[in-house]
DNA sequence: ATCAGAGTTCTGTATGTTCAGAAATAACTG
DNA sequence: CAGTTATTTCTGAACATACAGAACTCTGAT
């Protein structure tokens, strides 16, 4: 028999962070629902399968498969097994810092490799004729600022897990950085 | 009379660049016009009236108009005067990482800012009440994180703009930065 | 093999976004 | 002031995206 015992109706709290967190989702990008689903399994203490979710949010459990889907494309949400359960049940991952690592470098790999390689042909192409060499300045000057973003994606990517949580403790030595 | 004398055909490389960072726009949750026209901008090495840029990315002038709008909302694109001509002339600002700061500095006001305050509207509400504490507990840690993100938006905007630029031989000093 | 429930994919509808052109307004010229 | 040109705002059409529900597939239990 399903299993009707679970969550289906928000705290007023959990409401309005799962709202909130769905509009700022479409300002980065990434579709309402989607966003509200990683809201809700973020906050949420147990795995929870497809059918909860869609009651829970109110959406279709089509919906549901199709944004948990994507959530497992950037790696921030996976499916876990719960023993006497054969539905599938997923899980957001709660570490913060390990959420946003994962993000960059899956944005990375989506949008800025794709533009240093569109940048790369273009200085390529430009450099051949003679015409507009402004804009091929301009050109030169934008690959050499995204290559510096893909490096330090990079050097953020490769820190040791524990150091990135230790950011918090980092404020005020940005400052520093920059005059050594 | 109107000045028909100004760029109007794009070279090949231009045209490349400006169709590839309208899609970049469009995944990061902007119009792709817009980020046609800042583009466009961009790569000019002379600032270019309403008209012109209308004609040469082939969009209506309504739509030129709009996207102006909102790239000067982004504050990288501003209105500058010709002599001898009274239509307003745009330049993109070229930049890039002031550009960049910018972005991040506008985005923070529009995005993080606000969600800071439904954060800390979040986690007073669940403190009253002791229902939740999980979901209580990812909030804080959420808040935090932003509040950490805002901080760290915060100091490199207050960075000398020399330091910025600064930025590009910094690789590989980030590591060393987390064992301090 | 059959059935039931889980999960995915497909399809049409609804909703939202983008955009051109028209209309209105404002700025400028002589 | 009257005519002209630049600029903004409005409107509806085209387009794209999101979504519910249905159809379908897969899995495992009996």
């Amino acid at each position: 028999m399903t299993d009707t015992t679970n969550t289906t109706a928000l705290t007023p709290v959990a409401e309005k962070f799962i709202l909130h967190w769905g509009e700022m989702g479409t300002r980065w990008g990434v579709n309402r629902t989607v966003a509200q689903v990683h809201a809700l399994l973020f906050l949420s203490a147990k795995p929870l399968h497809a059918e909860d979710i869609a009651r829970t949010l109110s959406v279709a459990r089509s919906n549901v498969s199709t944004s948990l889907h994507e959530l497992q494309g950037w790696r921030i949400v996976r499916a876990v097994s719960v023993l006497g359960d054969r539905r599938q049940h997923f899980e957001s991952s709660k570490d913060l810092w390990e959420m946003f690592r994962t993000i960059l470098e899956e944005r990375k790999r989506r949008e800025i490799d794709p533009t240093v390689a569109v940048l790369r042909e273009c200085v390529a192409e430009s450099s051949k004729g003679t015409a507009d060499a402004y804009a091929r300045e301009r050109l030169s000057e934008m690959l050499d600022f995204v290559l510096t973003m893909s490096a330090l994606f990079e050097e953020f990517r490769n820190l040791p897990p524990a150091a990135t949580r230790g950011l918090i403790k980092l404020r005020g030595r940005v400052r520093k950085l920059f005059r050594g």
